[in-house]
DNA sequence: TTATCAATTAATAATCATTACTCTTTGATA
DNA sequence: TATCAAAGAGTAATGATTATTAATTGATAA
């Protein structure tokens, strides 16, 4: 999603939720990251900025974006969970070795969402689509 | 999966696990589990027989499962982690409201995975597919 | 521009699923 | 039947997340 803080500004107060530098910042951070940060990652980056900042208010923002529908929380079994602000259908690809998550796009996986969802009477309300695969960094190193 | 204890003990001892009451209980009830089972629904099932069980052997019984290929640990961002004995490829139908998980299979599913295999090298190691749906009993409560 | 007040923050405690640990028991082998 | 590593029971520890509380701060309206 291309984000800035005028658009955020605005979905804060169309959704009667009040601006606050915190929430820019977290907001700003987690809507921009294409790495699929954990809470944890968030804070230590957060926190560059705003020294006193709990990881509280980092939980309370990520729940706020679910909520607005702006990231997902991704399904994986690992402790911590990892966000994602790619709202488009796709795979995440994992790397079991590093736990890197890559975004998956392709016809292949728009058709089969399609094709499911018909199947299914056309009432989804979410999915999540992962696939385990070595990264090709992993796959390197050997 | 198709399961005796006649089978389970071939499979322990081909491992070299040792077989003992316990595992041969926990396993027998997790593999013939259609209910997506949580470790908590595990012990509190396997405690009527064994009353002095521990929620630790019931974890260390799953992590072997797990080892031998015999049931996958599914990709839920909700705890408790649940469980699922179906190693075919196949679609998770959660329900969001009161957290039943149905398994479903078609053509459909199949073949995405096959060509989104091939697409990606046909190195997947694994694959978790989750979809949330409403279930018939929730949507018939309203 | 300032007063008001509910929303938000920071800090900390609580929760709870899971894992680690320790000691006791037991299955498998010779 | 003795031996011993593996497994079990019980309990403590861990760690991510949530709840709580008191202080602070946006947003509104006088």
């Amino acid at each position: 999603m291309d984000i800035n803080d005028e658009k955020l500004i605005k979905l804060f107060h169309s959704r009667g939720f009040k601006v606050t530098p915190q929430r820019l910042g977290i907001c700003n951070y987690v809507l921009k990251s294409t790495d699929h940060p954990s809470a944890e990652k968030i804070y230590s980056n957060i926190k560059k900025k705003y020294k006193t900042i709990s990881r509280a208010t980092v939980y309370k923002t990520i729940a706020l974006l679910k909520e607005m529908g702006l990231i997902s929380e991704l399904n994986l079994n690992t402790t911590p969970s990892r966000y994602d602000p790619n709202q488009n259908i796709h795979v995440n690809i994992i790397c079991p070795k590093c736990n890197s998550i890559s975004d998956y796009e392709s016809e292949v996986v728009e058709e089969f969402f399609l094709n499911l969802k018909s199947e299914l009477d056309n009432d989804i309300l979410g999915q999540n689509l992962d696939v385990y695969k070595i990264c090709e960094t992993c796959s390197k190193k050997k």
